[in-house]
DNA sequence: TCTGGGGTCCTAGGACCC
DNA sequence: TCTGGGGTCCTAGGACCC
């Protein structure tokens, strides 16, 4: 049995978590650079706010309704995500984090009474983080995710859906079109439907074989799962990653190398950041830049350049991309977005040191760590690789920031007595 | 004027090996 | 006239996820 603990409209959640005056209000986040509606609120939703809407386009109309209009703040949902997590490790011993706003977990029921630790679990998110989950259990993954997703549709089950029967499932499954499944989207339920599959139903009582032959194992999969069958077990242990990219917007077109540069050497030490928090060395890199896709005349190139040696030191993976930059850039179009990608990492403690050829000297990782714990003790930025500016006029937009109530202390809420 | 930022897995096809 | 068979590795691209 897996349940799903998946947390409602999680960035207006956590808005609402220190704004109390909105809850019961239409609220939406928007993507960085203030992009796109990314979270609605459940008054936002019936207000008929679309997801994934570009803000530009509703923005008078968000007016009119009164919404209130947050930029995106990770420094809050990531501590109110993790305090999430660590009120639900307190009821199961196997946790799968699965994203930010989402945790698999196995049940554990000695009373065999699964609906109420369901409840249970509900009722503890919401009384130690003020976030709203609902929950979904069922005997696959993907099945515990139709679950959650028929806890959050259907009033009269409060949250919690146990998918056990077979006639409930296939109830569930018979509604489902195939594009709301788990591992189906858009193109694969296109496609779906010219071979006459439309429900979630139709889909488990097609022949594996023949999916498989259409779409790959990975649809087989999901199909099986859709029976009932377990294929996907709950991965505890994060695996390392492969790839770890920093890449964005920037807040106004650059038409100039100099913000590109700048920008470009922020990502490049944003990922050297990420790459030393998971202990890794980096032995190539991937640099791309780009135009607008919407541009009259768009224009989009990348490169991959090795590094002298595998590395996690900020400054010679900023010296490479922007190498790499200068090489892309084209004079004559405006630029919108460059990124920055650590490939073919290694664990630092595994690294076989090869005997002929120079590797990353002690003293690079001695300054590293320093910097690192200067940045987490005063906050991000506090010390920094100088090719990132000092103007940054190539800043995202946020617009409508809220504070970073729990991380930083001098964004702490002030209270008036 | 204004359109996000990360990731993963799988497959097909080419190069190369004996 | 007749021209093998099996394997690995790598990469690009396509699909998916939140």
């Amino acid at each position: 049995m897996f349940a799903l603990v998946d947390c409602n409209s999680f960035y207006a959640s956590c808005e609402q978590v220190f704004r109390p005056d909105l809850r019961g209000k239409p609220v939406v986040v928007l993507s960085n650079n203030d992009g796109f509606v990314v979270a609605r609120s459940a008054e936002a939703k019936a207000l008929g706010i679309p997801d994934l809407v570009p803000f530009f386009k509703i923005e008078g109309q968000l007016k009119r309704y009164g919404v209130t209009v947050f930029s995106s703040n990770y420094a809050l949902y990531g501590d109110l995500s993790r305090r999430v997590v660590d009120t639900l490790k307190g009821f199961a011993s196997d946790v799968e984090v699965y994203s930010i706003d989402e945790v698999f977990l196995t049940p554990w029921t000695p009373d065999g009474d699964v609906k109420q630790f369901g409840h249970t679990l509900k009722r503890a998110v919401w009384k130690n983080v003020r976030i709203p989950v609902g929950v979904g259990m069922a005997p696959t993954k993907t099945l515990a995710k139709l679950a959650n997703r028929a806890a959050k549709k259907i009033g009269a089950l409060q949250g919690v859906c146990i998918l056990e029967r077979d006639n409930q499932r296939e109830w569930l499954l018979r509604k489902v079109p195939t594009k709301d499944i788990w591992g189906v989207g858009g193109r694969y339920a296109k496609r779906l439907a010219e071979l006459g599959i439309h429900s979630g139903w139709e889909l488990a009582c097609a022949d594996p074989k023949r999916i498989r032959r259409h779409f790959g194992v990975t649809l087989e999969r999901t199909l099986m799962e859709l029976r009932g069958v377990s294929c996907l077990e709950l991965e505890e242990m994060p695996s390392p990653k492969q790839q770890i990219y920093c890449t964005r917007s920037f807040g106004e077109k650059a038409h100039t190398l100099e913000p590109i540069l700048e920008a470009t050497a922020l990502y490049a030490s944003r990922a050297g950041e990420k790459l030393r928090a998971q202990q890794q060395l980096a032995t190539s890199m991937h640099v791309f830049l780009q135009t607008s896709p919407f541009d009259s005349n768009p224009y989009s190139d990348a490169a991959v350049i090795q590094l002298p040696y595998p590395t996690d030191d900020s400054r010679i993976l900023v010296r490479y991309a922007q190498y790499a930059v200068t090489k892309l850039y084209k004079e004559g179009f405006s630029f919108l977005k460059s990124g920055v990608g650590l490939l073919e990492l290694s664990a630092k403690e595994l690294l076989q040191r090869d005997l002929f050829s120079e590797g990353q000297p002690l003293r690079s990782t001695k300054l590293m760590t320093v910097m690192d714990k200067i940045n987490q003790e005063f906050g991000r930025g506090t010390v920094y690789v100088a090719a990132e500016g000092t103007r940054k006029k190539w800043r995202m937009r946020q617009s409508h920031k809220s504070r970073r109530t729990t991380t930083a202390w001098a964004e702490l809420p002030i209270v008036r007595c």
